[in-house]
DNA sequence: GTCTATATAGTGATAGAC
DNA sequence: GTCTATCACTATATAGAC
């Protein structure tokens, strides 16, 4: 039965969202229009506006969730040795990101078309998962266990490199995820000098 | 004396070369129009069309230029110990790459926006320098130099890594750009298990 | 809540005068 | 080679009927 108007509330919000971010990250933020948004949700473009007041609050919303939700997602334990916590790191970091390609794509992506009060918030949210990396290594330097020179630069250098798995790996080739996750454990435990 | 009218051939060219490169990486391809293009040049919009059939291949071509003076740039020492070349590719990248800002965002940023000859185009020569990449890496784990496991993986690895640099350093800061290629240096040394 | 219709503005690209 | 003017379309967002 398929109705064509009446009251969807409830389905309408998560297609919005879902169609939003598949078209955002295939074609970029500037080049898809409500209407293709609308058409793939299956409803007019009029009727997007009673769910965002306007394209750019809708790209802020992705974004900001998706920074939210893998703040949320990270588990560190402050008590554990350092090498672990920066095993479960590379680890986590590999696979939330394989697991949401669309979302990790937009929020490095669309950074440019944010209004400046929106840039700000994501930047700070980006920021505070940065720094959990970096504490890490900083508790590891201070331990003894990493010999890393920077804990800021090489907090830098392991997220650029982790997130890049995303740019190369699709699954059913030689290599599980699995696999990759233990190479970039190896690479990166020997980059910051953790025997 | 301000010519608004007349034959400006010979800069108007680079002119538009470098408007787009600076428009692009600043509003992404979509979001930049041709009219504001023309306004940065100093020209009206239809004045473009002598130097580009269209704005697709604008972007292409700021893309292949970047891209084959970025192999044409980069020159490798087959004989010597792939330690120094490994060594001298960091320096090389991280070098290049901070002196042409705007040029590498777009070549990262906006292959979608290329058409699929383009696409397949662009990705051929990105191949071409991550396999020198991985051809030196190849050869140090063949002498025993290093002893990372999969220098295919290493090398897109290291790329992001070193790419990333642009995310965030700014001269003028704690650091120059020659302590931020030592530390890198340091990093990808490790990471790859050269002693 | 979704529809149709529309206001207002902007788009890439072209034609022909100079 | 650049200009002005324009074509044919598309954009975001809103108003009011249902």
């Amino acid at each position: 039965m398929a109705r064509t108007t009446g009251s969807h509330s409830d389905i309408t919000g998560p297609r919005l969202r879902q169609a939003a971010l598949e078209l955002f990250a295939a074609h970029g933020f500037a080049a898809v229009s409500m209407r293709q948004i609308a058409a793939r949700v299956g409803v007019q473009a009029g009727a997007l506006y009673n769910y965002t007041p306007d394209k750019q609050t809708l790209l802020f919303n992705l974004m900001q969730d998706h920074m939210l939700e893998l703040l949320d997602a990270f588990r560190d334990d402050p008590d554990a040795p350092p090498p672990q916590r920066l095993a479960h790191f590379v680890r986590f970091h590999i696979q939330y990101h394989f697991d949401r390609p669309d979302a990790v794509f937009i929020s490095y992506m669309e950074l440019r078309n944010l209004s400046p009060e929106n840039f700000t918030a994501i930047e700070t949210l980006r920021r505070a998962y940065e720094n959990k990396l970096e504490a890490i290594l900083s508790a590891g330097v201070a331990r003894g266990d990493f010999t890393v020179q920077d804990p800021k630069i090489a907090s830098f250098a392991v997220i650029a490199m982790l997130t890049g798995v995303n740019t190369w790996f699709k699954s059913g080739g030689r290599l599980t995820l699995g696999d990759v996750q233990a190479r970039y454990w190896d690479m990166v435990r020997n980059c910051v000098g953790a025997g």
